[in-house]
RNA sequence: GGCAGAUUACCCGAGCGGCCAAAGGGGGCUGACUGUAAAUCAGCUGGCAGUGCCUACGGGGGUUCGAAUCCCUCAUCUGCCA
C-alpha cells in the first residue's frame, strides 16, 4: 500500500486548511477516554484473538462491537441480561457500538472487493449500483433498502430480519454499551451523485427518528446507566453534502458524531475537515474505520477525536505487523531465523517475550497464538501512536512529531 | 516359485501415442486487507532464455515422423495363488 501513495497527499493535509487537531476527554459511565484516541475493534463482543487483560495492559481505552452481529448471534437480549456488553465480555471500561449501517453496504453490495467498478457506475446510474457485480458474480444480496430500513438475511443461516432505525436503537440499548451510532446508510463509491443525495436524506431522516427513539429508550430503561448517541455523516466526497449533513446532525441533540463513508485516501483529511467546521465544537468527533498511520495523522489534525478500524486485528491474522518502518510480512521466508523481536523497543508483551522467528514459526505452523500475539503488537503500535499524537499536541511539538513518524514509517514518499 | 497391478514434478495425485512442462490438491514463495460474511482472498511455483532451448513422468533399451502414454528388460513396491 506505502508504494501505492500518492507522495502530494501528505502536503494535501498539511496546507489543506488550518491546523484543527485537538485533545480531550470523553467522559462515560465507565470511564474517560482521553482524546485523540485509538478504539479497537470487537465486533461479536471481542477483539479477535485478544483478552481483554490484555487490551487493558497495551493501553486500549475502549472497544467497539457491533449491533449487527450482537443481534443476530447470541442475540441483543442475551447481551442486556448478561447485564451489558462491557460486563458480557468482561471488559470494564468504555464501549461503543457500531448501529448495522456499515453491514447494509458490506451486506447489500457485496462490496469485499469493488470489481468493475466503471461499469457499475455507468451502467447503473445510482439507485441500486453494486447489484450488477454481485449477480455476474452470482453472488446473492443480503441486504435491501427503503426508505424506511433495510430487509436482512442473516449471513449466518439466511433468515430473514429487518432494521429500521427504531430496531437499530433498541437493538443498541440492550446491548448497553456507552457510546451508540445513529443507524445510517453507507453509500459507496459506485453510486451517483443523485443517490448520494437521495441516500443523504434517507439518512438524515433517520438520523432524527434514532434520536427520538433514543430519548424514549432512555427513559424507558432509566435504570440503566447513560449510553450517548452520535449520529453519522455521511455526503460521499461532495463538500456540500457533506456539510450540510454536518449541519443537518449538528443541530440535532446528538451527543457527539461520526464521520462515515468509504473514503478515498486521498480526499480523506478534506473530508474530514469539511465536517469538522460544520459540526458543533464541544462534542466528540469519530471518525469510522480508519488506522493507517498517514490516516491517523491526517484525521487527528482535520479535528477527529477518535477512531476505530479492524485492520491491526484483521492483518494481523495473516501475519502482517507494524514497525515504525512501515508494515511487514512475518510469514516472509527471511524471518525464519530472525530472533529479534517484531519491534525492537516496543512495549507490548509480544515484544516483549516473543522473537520474530518464533511467530514466524507459528504462522507456518498454524497455530493460533500467532495471532494472538501479533494483534496485541498492532493494537499496541497503534494506540501508541495515537497517544503519542495526543503527547505531541500537547507539548506543541505535533508537526515535528508527525514529520519524524510519517517519514520513517513511509521511507520512500 | 506363479499370476495380476503399480512406479508421474517438493509431497499426494490425474493423464494412458501428438493439443503434456504435464489437470487438481497440499506444500512453498509473494501480494492484498481501513465502522470484520476475513485465521480470508489473489498471483506465482522445473531451469535458463525475446512465441526458443535444455532437463523431466523408476533405470536401461526398442517401435514410431512423434512416447509419460506401445514393446522388451532390470529394479522396487502391492495384492492373490502355491
Amino acid at each position: 500500500m506505502a508504494d501505492t501513495c500518492n507522495p502530494s497527499a501528505l502536503q494535501e493535509s498539511a496546507n489543506g486548511g488550518r491546523f484543527q487537531g485537538r485533545t480531550g476527554a470523553i467522559s462515560t459511565p465507565h470511564g474517560q477516554i482521553r482524546t485523540p484516541a485509538f478504539i479497537a475493534v470487537g465486533t461479536k463482543a471481542t477483539v479477535k484473538s485478544v483478552l481483554p487483560e490484555a487490551l487493558k495492559e497495551i493501553g486500549a481505552q475502549a472497544l467497539l462491537a457491533n449491533a449487527y452481529h450482537l443481534y443476530l448471534q447470541p442475540g441483543a437480549d442475551v447481551v442486556d441480561e448478561a447485564g451489558g456488553l462491557g460486563r458480557f465480555m468482561n471488559w470494564a471500561g468504555p464501549t461503543f457500538t457500531d448501529s448495522g449501517g456499515f453491514q447494509v453496504m458490506s451486506l447489500g453490495s457485496g462490496f469485499k472487493k469493488v470489481i468493475n467498478m466503471d461499469a457499475a457506475a455507468g451502467a447503473n446510474a445510482g439507485a441500486d449500483a453494486g447489484a450488477d457485480d454481485l449477480v455476474a458474480a452470482g453472488k446473492e444480496r443480503l441486504a435491501h433498502i427503503d426508505d424506511d430500513g433495510v430487509w436482512f438475511k442473516s449471513h449466518l443461516n439466511g433468515d430473514r430480519h429487518r432494521f429500521t432505525p427504531e430496531v437499530s436503537m433498541a437493538v443498541q440499548h440492550q446491548l448497553g454499551a456507552d457510546i451508540v451510532f445513529a443507524f445510517d446508510e453507507l453509500t459507496t463509491l459506485m453510486n451517483s451523485r443523485a443517490y448520494q443525495e437521495m441516500s443523504l436524506e434517507r439518512t438524515r431522516l433517520w438520523a432524527e427518528r434514532c434520536v427520538a427513539e433514543h430519548f424514549r429508550l432512555t427513559a424507558e430503561r432509566a435504570d440503566k446507566p447513560y449510553q450517548a448517541l452520535f449520529g453519522v455523516i455521511q455526503g460521499a466526497q461532495y463538500e456540500d453534502l457533506r456539510r450540510k449533513a454536518s449541519r443537518d446532525l449538528g443541530g440535532m441533540n446528538f451527543d457527539g458524531y461520526g464521520i462515515g463513508g468509504a473514503l478515498e485516501k486521498e480526499n480523506l483529511g478534506t473530508i474530514v475537515r469539511w465536517c469538522n467546521e460544520e459540526l458543533p465544537e464541544d462534542k466528540p468527533r469519530h471518525l469510522l474505520g480508519i488506522s493507517e498511520p498517514d490516516d491517523i495523522f491526517t484525521a487527528i489534525e482535520n479535528g477527529a477525536d477518535t477512531f476505530d478500524c479492524v485492520s491491526p486485528t484483521r492483518v494481523a491474522r495473516t501475519s502482517a505487523f507494524y514497525t515504525p518502518h512501515g508494515r511487514l510480512n512475518l510469514s516472509n521466508a527471511r524471518f525464519k531465523r530472525d530472533f529479534g523481536p517484531l519491534v525492537e523497543g516496543c512495549d507490548c508483551y509480544a515484544c516483549a517475550n516473543y522473537s520474530r522467528a518464533y511467530i514466524h514459526h507459528l504462522f507456518r505452523a498454524k497455530e493460533m497464538v500467532s495471532a494472538t500475539l501479533v494483534s496485541i503488537h498492532n493494537e499496541r503500535f497503534v494506540i501508541k501512536m495515537v497517544d503519542d499524537v495526543r503527547l505531541a499536541i500537547e507539548g506543541g511539538s505535533y508537526f515535528g512529531f508527525k514529520a519524524e513518524t510519517l517519514g520513517n514509517y513511509y521511507p520512500n514518499r
